[in-house]
DNA sequence: ATGATATTTTGACATAGGTCAATGTATACG
DNA sequence: CGTATACATTGACCTATGTCAAAATATCAT
């Protein structure tokens, strides 16, 4: 089951079972409908999901209110709203999911006492937070110097899934441009 | 001199004055001119910076030659080619100065030699990239929230030093739009 | 100081992408 | 199964911001 956690932490950082074991412990598993949100905008987030298989994303609200998805994880990725998870202020962002999902949730609580109480796991999340720094540059990186049209395409080049599975409606909002537009954009 | 740092250090962990003399004995002082390259775009970035006074800056072109600057570092900030000093990935992004500056600068070698052995920096390091984060989070729904106009107020508001401290070139190039449209929208 | 070089402002115009509305097409659920 | 609700497409038009060029300032090096 939760063995890709596992293989994950393993291959950041040298780790022995035991201790593997105590940090899968501490994770609860949890099925959910699609169309489930599982964190509000203005709620303090505290639970961090491993997705076990379907699709969860994180987005927020423009002032138009627009949807605008930041994140979208699918099977064996971690998803949660970090920047409340980390600091403990109310979120901006959404949690929903696009699929039915298999979810393993850990606690703020015990994310930070295993962070604490054993050095591997901080290893792992530190290079977690590592590859997760170089993604969103490079989010940013596309969306400052690429037009919609290269975003689509590069998207579809360099993450065929996104378009396979998602709706457009939510790809849209993922590679930030209005439905219509994306719409317009795979007619060409 | 290096007290800030040393600060910051003891601020974020628990840590012995050895330590910490052990951690601040790895960065080395250097004096730089206004206009000074310290990293260009497709080479590996191997120091990181410390700010003691003076400005740095990192930055990108874009395919039509625009410059586009990812992060402002004013005195007693860190600043590299992060993508590039974690991965040893050639960089996409130059670094330079924009005033006169004195820097501390430490090897990426001697920096993750740090994180493994010594656990309170490692500890520094992760808080240092949780809140790295929340930033580069914060910045790009600026970015895809906001408009021009508003971008920029929320800069005054926010971090006056920057719009003081910087030509319009650097301000326009740091939040994104055009030197001519941000002359505009201040004459307004 | 003085010319050279870079930055800022202003103007006229172009365009990518947004907006609004209507129509067509899925898909979910009783 | 059928119909209600959400999603996708298309059209006509709009707007914020980009583009290019020229003039007005500021800054720098000798």
């Amino acid at each position: 089951m939760i063995e890709k956690l596992k293989y994950q932490i393993r291959i950041n950082t040298d780790i022995d079972e035991l201790k593997l074991d105590k940090i899968v412990s501490y994770f609860k598993y949890r099925k959910v409908k699609r169309s489930t949100l599982l964190l509000s905008e203005g709620e303090v987030c505290k639970e961090l999901y491993l997705v076990y298989s379907g699709c969860v994303r994180t987005y927020y609200l423009t002032q138009q209110g627009y949807e605008k998805t930041r994140h979208i994880a699918f099977d064996d990725s971690i998803v949660t709203s970090f920047s409340s998870f980390i600091s403990l202020q109310p979120s901006f962002e959404f949690i929903d999911t696009l699929e039915d999902s298999e979810l393993y949730s850990i606690s703020r609580k015990d994310f930070y006492q295993l962070v604490v109480d054993i050095p591997e796991w901080e290893r792992f999340y530190t290079r977690f937070l590592e590859m997760t720094y170089i993604h969103q540059n490079k989010k940013i990186e596309a969306r400052v110097t690429l037009t919609a049209k290269q975003r689509y395409e590069k998207l579809i080049t360099e993450h065929p899934v996104y378009v396979r599975r998602l709706s457009n409606k939510i790809l849209a909002s993922y590679l930030d441009v209005r439905e219509e537009t994306l719409s317009r954009l795979k007619s060409k």
